[in-house]
DNA sequence: AATAACATGATTGTTGACAATCCTGTCGAT
DNA sequence: ATCGACAGGATTGTCAACAATCATGTTATT
């Protein structure tokens, strides 16, 4: 049986972990990862390091070369726009099927949310407004009930953590975007479905621009 | 070495075999997948089949339980609408991306397309009309040139390709097809992008449509 | 000094054996 | 006949050793 004792922490899924040290920034990109290493660190064995990596390569967070193995992917300013693009196409469409199911009660959570942001704003701290943002969405796509979605905005998501840190420190983009956020759910709110959606696009919008700024002027 | 004799052909990447096995309909939904049958069958040795596994897992195409191996998953009614709607949305996006890239060639290829659709139309040859169907979605992507999204779309596309042959199956759906997909390739020959989006998101529209009603009339 | 052949260590790829788990059918008790 | 315990086979999970390949530094030759 093996009882799960305390140091048996290692047997939730390495890929899952290892998922959280590449987004977390724990690796550069095109930092190479030896699966040894990874199979010391993690302690797993070599063939779930293995499956893990396979796994995250499908994901699009790594890249492997046959016989000189994996590495954090690095993905470039275009793709970055690219992705961006794909996750303001896919946004706009749970933002709209948010709207169509959203319940007083979601909504009360949105509006807390929204609230929160407010504050950490007044307060500048940035790192809050963050982790707001991501609640924000996470919440919409619970709402929604679009398991396909949620899987490939996760997917997108993960691939561009970094980039999108150095959009929200622009100048100006932190208020821009409490705004953006207060309008989709006001939207959602009033189960406007064209108004969601339009919304959404438009903040991803605003993201994008905020992206193209920053690559234009080499900023993070 | 090895010499890469005849027998050596198994050498092709294993998942990408088990791919066109799987969406070929080579394997019942729910089947269950046995990693020794298939390293037998794919000339590969267990490990990789577990890493090929684990791959199409993360693409949806395969579900895995600890201990009770993989099975080819069953996608039910409801996800296809998902996974239909969700490739509205990419493929709109595509589409305009196309028409803002198309050059005067990837017209005459696109157009060409859409001639020998008649011509299979007229024949009533469905399943020309099917294939030529993925290749103009194909030739679209690859105007369109936006890697993510066609990645995206691809793993979008294999997990409903049963359901959609149901679709182009009813009655009058291959004319409107064939009409749809016009109307496709004349906006993004015109440049127009907003037209582009358009025209596919309704030709996706139709599809869902068709899914939708093949689905209430239990034919498939 | 520049280059090529070569040796060496580091890393990935492959294989087979074994352990753990699940699944199925049989047997016995009620 | 129904139900549960249990045995046996089938299948998956784990592990370690080995082979193949790559990367790096060294030496010999010009």
């Amino acid at each position: 049986m093996k009882a799960n004792a305390p140091e048996d922490e290692g047997r939730q899924d390495a890929a899952a972990r290892l998922r959280e040290w590449i987004t977390g920034g724990r690796f550069m990109p095109n930092e190479r990862l030896i699966e040894t290493d990874l199979a010391q660190a993690l302690n797993v064995n070599r063939a779930n390091i293995r499956m893990a990596l396979a796994m995250l390569e499908q994901e699009g967070l790594v890249v492997r070369e046959r016989n000189r193995g994996a590495r954090v992917r690095l993905v470039s300013d275009a793709e970055a726009i690219e992705i961006a693009e794909a996750r303001q196409s896919l946004e706009g469409l749970i933002a709209r099927q948010a709207a169509a199911r959203a319940s007083k009660a979601d909504c009360a959570v949105l509006r807390g949310i929204i609230a929160e942001m407010r504050k950490a704003h007044t307060a500048a701290d940035y790192l809050a407004i963050s982790a707001l943002n991501g609640r924000l969405h996470a919440e919409i796509q619970r709402i929604a009930d679009n398991a396909t979605v949620t899987r490939l905005l996760e997917m997108l998501r993960s691939q561009i953590v970094r980039q999108q840190y150095r959009a929200i420190l622009l100048p100006g983009r932190a208020r821009a975007s409490v705004q953006e956020h207060a309008a989709i759910v006001v939207a959602i709110c009033a189960r406007d479905i064209g108004a969601a959606e339009k919304a959404m696009r438009r903040h991803i919008g605003g993201v994008i621009a905020a992206l193209k700024q920053a690559i234009a002027l080499k900023v993070g």
